[in-house]
RNA sequence: GCGCCCGUAGCUCAGCUGGAUAGAGCAACGGAUUUCUAAUCCGUAGGUCAGAGGUUCGAAUCCCCUCGGGCGUACCA
């Protein structure tokens, strides 16, 4: 069943193309004449209006208001909308008529899957990269929404019959591994000096001292002295080869269970990066080693150099680039511990989120590690590469460095490390080439606007990609309630896995208030669906390229435009149906026999309107990939529901009047559970 | 400096290729419950759409300038 909206303007573009021909030869040979229908901007407009007149009529120079009514002549809705009239500068208004509503919705009702939404005529292969967490750190806020939007966007996709395929890029190589694997190392070396751990006092002082340089400066060339007596004293053959403590910690590893390595790590992770941060500018150097290019048996095949301490993980991470050697054999090892760990950790979160994502969804960076030498070959070949001190770049017309010379897009470091832009075109690649993408989405935040714009025109530099084939849908930042950005700032993250825990727990006890009757097992259920449901309908109700403020309150206030508002509207119905078998009314029976139906109340008639546009509110959240826009719609059907349930008895109607009202009730429920529960992933409890 | 995003009611935000008198929620105020769940409904009040200019039948929306905020800007993601 095509949408109201897209018969209409189907029809009405037809009768100004008509129109617009006659006169104006030169006109019709442009692209087509849209109507431009849209929702009414005022009821007392009617349904929906038409906008396009007045632009038609400027391109041909006429009187809009004339044109409209020549126009009107030839649109042909008879069958659809009251008599059309011409208003204002040059808007058709139309109106439905209660006999199409009905039949409509009759219709609507016998489609008990799609709710009579058609599928797309033209499938495509999607991908949808989104959620993409990092290994070793906890989930938090920011996360939420790439993850919630980016699943939303797949079930959109797949409900208009696309095939979509998710990509979980998670955070699993690069920088991150350097950190890990360094993370473990001070882990190693806090628990050989015993007491507490080291790393929990230095995050403490550099935390207190952020902002004095002096003492800063103090506190991080106390931890180097420290950093580098535990390292010259770990090794059997040559310094710092870590075999006297380093690699048996890293084999007793596996012995350990994963909720006390997974705690640790998160921490260690945010040690690493917060004493890289601290040490920015401040000048201290620390001793590493690298192997030689050649070296003779026996002799120590490592050589001694200088480095910045701040850039030690980032040394890891080059000398880790190898991974898959004989020698890397323990740091492999422990490396996959932590990315199953984390993965085991993240799944966690998405199963409370309600969000479809599975291990087979997860293709991280670390998986395209083999291609990454290619990638760069290859473009060095097409000549789209070239070297620039010393990393290997490409330079996009359009995008300039501060000094205004072109800013490069580097796929390889001066020492060899490749970035992220090597494995996002990696990936890109692998997408288009193996996963047969007809198109690819990036669900990620605003900041990263700049590299997509980038990534994209090298692909398309190098021949990889067509025009239109790659979005980047991005949404605002993750705000404090001071208003200014949520730094990612070690500590100063909300974790997510806190953040549900405390929503379903306010849920929880609201339900003890309201309904303090039912078992604890279904109270347990419904604080689960309303706490969840409030904090992820709360960010789809967001514009999503609007900064998020974060805001425990906002997020978990159960009134007004919330989840709990409509899952309150589907309680109402739900107890409407239990309540019937006392008052002796068949409901099944009552809607199976159903022909006709009789809308002759105000709220009656409105509630049917809004039901029969589910359509076009699901049709314009996927074109845009825009979620608020499909819970607006929703807000409105239950808002029109709650009028409609006040004025209008159910059960106790006459007769007559019954079966239209229970048909009522029960499409609002359909298409309430089918908006929250099917596309945006919210549970809809029967009772609450 | 340059580039991108943003500024709408006291607060949080909608506003869909430019469309009619700019809409919600929260908070405030007034009303509604012997009747299917009051986590509700009905009503009142609240605005120089940051400011100035331009484009046109018509601008919160497009263009220019100013002010204010955010983000990005060569080896982090």
């Amino acid at each position: 069943m095509k949408t109201v909206v897209d018969i209409l303007e189907e029809r009405i573009s037809a009768a100004m193309a008509a129109v617009g021909s006659v006169g104006s030869p030169q006109v019709s040979g442009q692209s087509g004449f849209p109507a431009i229908v849209r929702p009414a901007a005022d009821a007392q407009f009617g349904d929906y209006q038409v906008n396009g007149v007045m632009a038609l009529a400027k391109k041909m120079k006429t009187n809009p208001k004339q044109l409209a009514e020549k126009v009107l002549e030839k649109i042909d809705v008879a069958d659809i909308c009251e008599k059309p009239e011409v208003a204002g500068p040059g808007f058709i208004n139309l109106k439905l008529k209660p006999d199409f509503v009905a039949q409509n919705l009759l219709q609507i009702n016998i489609d008990n899957k799609r709710l009579g939404i058609e599928k797309t005529d033209r499938p495509q292969t999607v991908v949808v990269d989104f959620s993409c967490p990092n290994v070793a750190k906890q989930m938090h806020v920011g996360h939420l929404r790439s993850t919630i939007i980016g699943d939303c966007i797949c079930r959109l996709l797949e409900f208009e019959g696309h095939k979509v395929i998710r990509q979980n890029h998670i955070g699993d190589w690069g920088t991150a591994l350097g950190m890990v694997i360094l993370g473990l190392w001070h882990m190693c070396m806090a628990e050989k000096r015993g007491g507490k751990p080291y790393y929990e006092n230095d995050i403490e002082d550099l935390k207190v001292y952020a902002n004095n340089k002096q003492e800063l400066k103090n506190i991080c060339n106390r931890i180097r002295i420290r950093h580098e007596e535990d390292w010259e004293e770990d090794f059997i053959e040559w310094r710092g080869d870590g075999k006297k403590r380093f690699k048996p910690f890293l084999d007793n590893l596996k012995t350990r269970e994963d909720s006390a390595i997974w705690e640790k790590i998160t921490i260690l992770y945010q040690y690493v990066n917060l004493l890289e941060e601290s040490l920015v500018g401040l000048g201290l150097t620390t001793i590493t080693r690298v192997k030689k290019k050649s070296y003779k048996k026996d002799e120590n095949p490592f050589e001694y150099i200088s480095i910045p301490y701040e850039s030690l993980s980032r040394h890891i991470t080059a000398m880790m680039q190898n991974i898959d050697d004989k020698d890397n054999e323990q740091e492999k090892d422990a490396w996959e511990r932590i990315r199953k760990i984390s993965l085991k950790y993240f799944h966690e979160i998405y199963r409370i989120l309600n969000v479809k994502l599975s291990m087979e969804d997860v293709r991280g960076e670390s998986d395209y590690r083999k291609n990454l030498s290619s990638t760069v070959n290859d473009l060095l070949r097409h000549n789209t590469a070239v070297k620039s001190n010393e990393a290997i770049c490409i330079f996009p017309d359009g995008f300039k460095t501060k000094e205004g010379k072109p800013l490069p897009f580097i796929i390889q470091k001066s020492d060899g490390a490749y970035l992220y832009a090597t494995t996002d075109l990696a990936a890109l690649r692998y997408r288009v080439k193996e996963l047969k993408a007809d198109k690819i989405i990036y669900v990620t935040d605003a900041r990263q606007k700049q590299h997509f714009e980038m990534l994209f025109k090298v692909a398309k530099m190098a021949g990889w990609l067509k025009d239109g084939q790659v979005f980047h849908v991005m949404f605002g930042s993750v705000l404090g309630d001071d208003g200014k950005p949520l730094k990612t700032r070690s500590g100063e993250n909300v974790k997510l896995k806190e953040l549900l825990d405390e929503a379903v727990e306010r849920a929880k006890a609201v339900v003890e208030q309201k309904n303090s009757d039912l078992p604890d097992e279904e109270k347990k259920e419904i604080a689960k669906a309303v706490g969840i449901g409030a904090v992820k309908y709360a960010d789809f109700s967001n514009n999503r390229t609007s900064d998020y403020v974060f805001s425990f309150d906002k997020m978990l206030a159960m009134e007004g435009n919330t989840a709990p508002y409509m899952q309150y509207a589907y309680a109402r119905i739900k107890s409407i149906e239990r309540k019937a078998i006392s008052k002796e009314v068949d409901v099944e029976k009552e809607l199976s026999k159903i022909k006709s139906l009789d809308l002759a109340e105000r709220a009656e008639l409105d509630l049917a309107k809004q039901l029969v546009r589910y359509g076009e509110a699901v049709e314009s959240a996927a074109d845009d990939y825009r979620p608020n826009y499909l819970t607006s719609y929703l807000y409105e059907l239950a808002q029109k529901f709650s009028t409609f349930y006040t004025t209008c008895p159910v059960l106790d109607a006459a007769p007559a009047k019954r079966p239209t009202r229970l048909l009522l009730c029960d499409l609002t429920a359909r298409t309430i559970e089918h908006g929250l529960r099917k596309l945006l992933g919210i549970e809809v409890p029967k009772q609450m």
